[in-house]
DNA sequence: AGGCGTTAACTTTTT
DNA sequence: GTTAACGCCT
């Protein structure tokens, strides 16, 4: 194999990468990178992790650890390494998320760790929610009454502490007793139940007392990447430190201070700085945002530099690129209602002007409550012939928005498409691989390749066989989910994929697309129109700002901007920094006289009016 | 049943 | 900060 050198290395075709990023993608040391919105952080990793695989800077058999903390940021920092460099190489790129690195941790080295604390092969995950806290204070307070007087965030804190480094005798404070239970009854329950942060404990304790397991952990990835370091919690950078600190591995941590939106839930405020000193990291900045327009860039340095003493304003890399006129305006109607009438008819005259945007140009984003604001402002959009789409909302028990990302739900929506006709995307082959895993047939051999097809003709002519002559209303989601599960097994599903084994997911992704096909099939005449409902193709979107951080769009309106949303948290201005830097062209603050007022959003609006943005009396 | 006082939830991810 | 839900009382 031979590698480039280094100064031979050019970022991949149509990438500009230059001055301080490239310095970052070729650093040796480690580095936390502070980047503001639209400054092209992953791109940044992406092309580091090019670099350093193709000049043999990282050479086989070390590999590079990409750590995301949502899947989608792992999925999408994995592709573009995957499309940007040779695919041998592109396989020492591993793109995880920290829980899922942990856990192939657990998974791998279950045997090594004691017998006090090894759980069972079979362990489900646990999900701490009321229900799961309300079980653990019932079953101990009668003998345990401190239990009682805890709540679930308090109780949340106790027990993910750590592993009980005690036995129950030596536990002096009751903290300590309710810590030593939980794990107790945890580990012992048949299965064992685990918790994420459990399982991130349990590495760390691999980790602690197998110094074999650490130290080939620490010559396999000579580099580790680190991304959104910003939300980092303390039981996060444990394992981080636990894994990395005192080793020759390279780190680079890459996010935005300024978009910590997470401090309510446990990340850590000092993250960076904790960082750094801990290994040694130099901190680079990127200066560049590519994101926004030169109005809606001085907006956010406006911002920042009035709340954060140490910002340094970016620079907007598309200074010569025109402004809107309404690039950034505010709105003033008299009550709710008005507010959600004006903003249909706002986005319905737009589209209507500019041939180049579509409804999923627009997002409204709010604070919180997000399915109250869906209620409030669905009726007038549906007036304008607007469809609106919360991904929030739950169907069947699940979230549209994780509902669609279930791989059940890609196989039956990719085999409705098909029976149907829709093209979009690559229905035949998300089909026929789902099928393909589920057999376990190989698609490269022959017999593979012609069983599968077939399986695939017998299932799509019973669905047409289902549709045909028929509109989206005389069928419902009960009736194709039936059909599917006809060809295809719940026990097959369920052996295949391992998130399935408890059946209960799978029950809910299910039920979750019958319902959601029979939400989409109401007031579709035709069935490309009722498919483009489910993926929301044709939808406005909406949103909280905490789940628009990642995201970009046209335009954004921002609603709820007032005391009902805003109540003088920590995280306040860096929540509005969040939805202001989600913009490219334009964004719209929306106020209404009766909400509860806007005192603890005065300090915003001052920035607002400061920076010359008109407040329009709206009706 | 309804009034009163207290408290948790709101904003989230993870196989 | 506001609100829904809960426990406790009459």
């Amino acid at each position: 194999m031979t590698y480039l050198k280094a100064d031979d290395w050019k970022p991949s075709p149509g990438i500009r990468i230059e001055g301080r990023a490239l310095e970052v993608v070729k650093a040796v040391e480690p580095m936390s990178v502070l980047a503001g919105p639209g400054a092209g952080k992953t791109e940044l990793l992406a092309q580091r992790a090019t670099f350093l695989l193709m000049t043999g800077l990282c050479p086989p058999p070390q590999r590079i650890l990409a750590i995301s903390f949502k899947v989608d940021a792992a999925r999408n920092l994995g592709d573009r390494v995957t499309h940007r460099c040779d695919p041998i190489q592109a396989k020492r790129f591993e793109s995880l998320t920290l829980d899922a690195f942990a856990k192939r941790l657990v998974d791998q080295f279950l045997e090594s760790l004691p017998d006090q604390w090894r759980p069972s092969h079979d362990y489900t995950i646990e999900f701490p929610n009321r229900d799961v806290w309300e079980e653990f204070k019932l079953k101990n307070e009668s003998d345990y009454s401190e239990v009682r007087s805890k709540n679930s965030g308090q109780l949340d804190r106790i027990v993910h502490r750590s592993i009980p480094d005690f036995q129950f005798e030596e536990a002096v404070t009751p903290e300590q007793q309710i810590q030593w239970l939980w794990w107790r009854q945890h580990i012992d329950a048949n299965p064992s139940r685990l918790t994420f942060d459990m399982i991130k404990a349990l590495a760390v304790l691999i980790l602690q007392i197998q110094p074999k397991i650490l130290s080939a952990l620490r010559k396999t990835y000579s580099h580790v990447f680190l991304d959104e370091f910003q939300d980092v919690t303390a039981r996060q950078y444990e394992l981080i430190k636990t894994a990395f600190l005192g080793s020759d591995s390279v780190l680079t941590a890459v996010g935005d201070s300024n978009q910590a939106i997470m401090r309510w839930a446990g990340a850590r405020e000092d993250i960076f700085n904790l960082f750094e000193a801990d290994f040694g990291a130099s901190d680079e900045r990127l200066p560049f945002n590519f994101r926004s327009n030169s109005r809606i860039v001085n907006l956010i340095n406006d911002l920042a530099t009035t709340f954060d003493g140490d910002y340094i304003p970016t620079e907007c890399a598309r200074q010569d690129d025109p402004v809107p006129e309404n690039s950034v305006e505010g709105w003033v109607s008299e009550t709710r209602q008005d507010e959600g009438e004006y903003i249909a008819s706002f986005i319905a005259n737009e589209l209507q002007k500019n041939a180049d945007l579509a409804p999923a140009d627009f997002v409204v984003l709010a604070r919180l409550r997000i399915n109250d604001v869906e209620d409030r402002i669905k009726v007038a959009f549906q007036s304008k012939g607007l469809k609106i789409r919360n991904e929030a909302r739950a169907v069947g028990g699940i979230a549209i928005q994780d509902l669609v990302k279930e791989k059940a739900y890609t196989f039956f929506l990719a085999s409705l498409k098909l029976a149907v006709n829709v093209r979009s995307g690559q229905p035949f082959q998300d089909c026929r691989n789902a099928i393909a895993e589920v057999r376990g047939a190989d698609l490269d051999s022959e017999k593979g390749h012609s069983e599968t097809l077939y399986a695939v003709r017998c299932l799509i002519d019973d669905l047409e066989q289902l549709v045909r002559g028929r509109s989206p209303a005389e069928v419902t989601g009960r009736e194709i989910v039936d059909i599917l599960l006809n060809h295809v097994e719940r026990g097959e599903i369920q052996r295949t994929y391992r998130e399935y084994a408890g059946g209960e997911r799978l029950n809910s992704a299910i039920l979750g697309f019958a319902e959601y096909f029979d939400e989409c099939r109401d007031g579709s005449p035709s069935w490309s129109e009722c498919i483009s409902n489910m993926e929301g193709t044709e939808s406005v979107r909406l949103m909280t700002i905490h789940k628009s951080k990642g995201l970009e769009y046209h335009t954004v309106i921002f609603v709820e901007f007032n005391d009902d949303a805003f109540w003088g948290n920590d995280d306040d201005v860096n929540v509005f920094f969040v939805a202001l830097s989600r913009a490219r062209e334009r964004v719209l603050f929306s106020f209404t006289k009766d909400s509860k007022g806007a005192q603890n959003v005065k300090g915003f609006v001052k920035i607002l009016k400061d920076a010359g943005v008109i407040f329009i009396k709206k009706q």
